[in-house]
DNA sequence: AATGTCCAAATGGGATATCATGGGGCACTA
DNA sequence: TAGTGCCCCATGATATCCCATTTGGACATT
């Protein structure tokens, strides 16, 4: 399988270190990502993280823009400038960074939450509150209330 | 990678040095700059920096105005003028003129911003603020194309 | 079903390399 | 002579390498 799926928790040792799940690093390997870069989302604390592929779709995205407008800039700003770079160690680890903490809230444990093309970085507790949050609107969804409508 | 990217912030020093991230020395180093230039922003207190080749960006911007308008004059005269030379002293370092203070607020800190092919200097006070409000524009944009839609 | 064995993955930690930062000193100059 | 820019080195913090230990699940055996 080459997509990344399922979920996982793992704990950050004394070091910031954390395993990325060997399930996650086979599909590194297997679509040949050197290096993976990690992107603050915009409206959660959460990181995508993916490949350099990632990173050339906003790029692409962005080339189709007036280079001097601002939404080009803001674009840029965004993915260039809330993204950075992940190091895998030789026995599969990233380090959290503080500029990954200060995004996500992550302390002590980082949930692995596959999505398909990348997967993404949470602090578990905060993980946990979104799924449910999302789960309610999607229970709204079909029982009616109109769409697109956010509950609360 | 060759490209400028993610963001760190780092002190400036008694004698008003300031270490460019290892990251980004690597990376002008990798695309060959043996100078580094600084451009005042238009629109903003941050400094635009890179190889010269970041003028080329901005020449081709002027190109598309009218030459007999005053707007590609005053534009010339900016990016032409109301930029300077940075130079990194062997540990990798810059110092932070009175011209860089005066645009951005920078006293005690400096945050450096990757933006692909060239990266920007700010107070990061300021920055924080420009992100948020950058951010907020794009969740805009996001939200105007369709609603009720599942963002991605 | 309960227990034991094995293996891969996760975790811990010492040693080392890299980086940010502070500061001394020298040359040039205003 | 004070100020500035530049060179060099010291130090502490962090990141990285490498290897040891622990954990947990799959499988086999009884």
């Amino acid at each position: 399988m080459d997509r990344f799926l399922s979920s996982a928790v793992n704990r950050i040792d004394a070091k910031g270190r954390v395993s990325v799940p060997a399930h996650f690093r086979a599909v590194v390997q297997k679509r040949g990502y050197s290096e993976l870069y990690a992107l603050r989302c915009l409206d959660r604390p959460a990181m995508d993280v993916g490949g350099l592929d990632l990173l050339d779709r906003y790029e692409q995205r962005i080339a189709q823009e007036d280079p001097f407008l601002r939404t080009a800039d803001d674009m840029s700003f965004f993915c260039h400038g809330d993204g950075t770079f992940l190091k895998l160690d030789q026995d599969g680890r990233i380090t959290m960074s503080d500029f990954i903490r200060e995004h996500t809230g992550i302390s002590a444990e980082v949930a692995f939450v596959g999505r398909g093309n990348f997967f993404q970085i949470w602090e578990p507790g905060r993980l946990s509150t979104y799924g449910a949050e999302a789960r309610a609107r999607l229970l709204q969804l079909r029982q009616g209330t109109k769409p697109g409508e956010r509950p609360e």
